[in-house]
DNA sequence: AATGTAAAGGTCAAAGAAAGTCAAAGTCAA
DNA sequence: TTGACTTTGACTTTCTTTGACCTTTACATT
């Protein structure tokens, strides 16, 4: 298991219960034993809004990041979704978008299965880079669409 | 016997108790004696979709290779299905796949209705046909494996 | 109030660690 | 003896780890 792996599992272990922490960065640095600004790799690699959370931080004496996991009705979500999704979607957004409706109960798991196995994988890796990420995106908005 | 096959060998070995494991392909090529890329060769030639398998991999620190076996009996449908499709497939020949496996009660109507939206719909024409069929061909038969 | 200082957190790029790709060369059975 | 399958290795891409340097904030001192 890699540290990021270790930091990712810690942030979401706080946030299990109100589904909102408060960290130190250099404490929990330390505490890891990481450099500080791995704290920030990982934040900003598996706790992007894509993945259903809001990060708040402020520096200085007292300084903090905060950690919210985002509730929103779905309907919303949905909509907002489809328009966040621009014309390219790269197989990793991809994977966050639909672990974080899944985690918020709009699809069920077979539902967020399906979408998986359509959207990631080695499927898409016998077509150009380019094409692959146009249709990930249009294929993802279609079936939000069709199926949500 | 060749190393491809010792391989192979080790693969199926690992995959005997649940149908699932994760290999490191640097450590695994080590140990065998081989190169690296002679683990992507065997994946690619052996534990493809039409044999029944889902490849999944992450490079960098921690990666690894995850390989899972979607099916215990190659003669289901399924596999017939998956093996029929082959390299391409084009928009209406989908929607034939489709259409039978509803109408042999083999999903209901909302996958099929998913698979539908996946596959169909104006999200391809806005690449090479060729490319989109070939896609079209792999997700069809990945989300098959996944999902029925 | 203005200023200085220490205590946070932020940014970015380089180095490291895996896995992926591809094409050339080798092998072997029909 | 040719065509399919294997083996190899150089090069690429992706993800992680590290550290040097930057910016913001609170607080104490003048």
């Amino acid at each position: 298991m890699n540290i990021s792996n270790i930091i990712a599992t810690m942030i979401s272990d706080m946030l299990e219960n109100d589904g909102y922490t408060e960290i130190q960065r250099n404490e929990l640095a330390q505490k890891i034993g990481c450099v500080p600004s791995q704290i920030n790799y990982v934040i900003s690699s598996r706790f992007t809004p894509e993945h259903g959370y809001i990060v708040e931080s402020r520096r200085g004496g007292g300084g903090y990041i905060r950690i919210t996991r985002a509730t929103v009705d779905p309907r919303s979500l949905k909509m907002h979704l489809v328009n966040s999704i621009g014309a390219s979607l790269d197989e990793n957004t991809a994977r966050a978008h639909i672990k974080n409706i899944y985690e918020r109960e709009i699809t069920d798991e077979k539902t967020a299965k399906i979408l998986l196995s359509a959207l990631t994988g080695n499927a898409y890796r016998d077509i150009p880079r380019g094409y692959a990420d146009i249709l990930r995106a249009s294929i993802f908005k279609q079936m939000i669409l069709n199926i949500l």
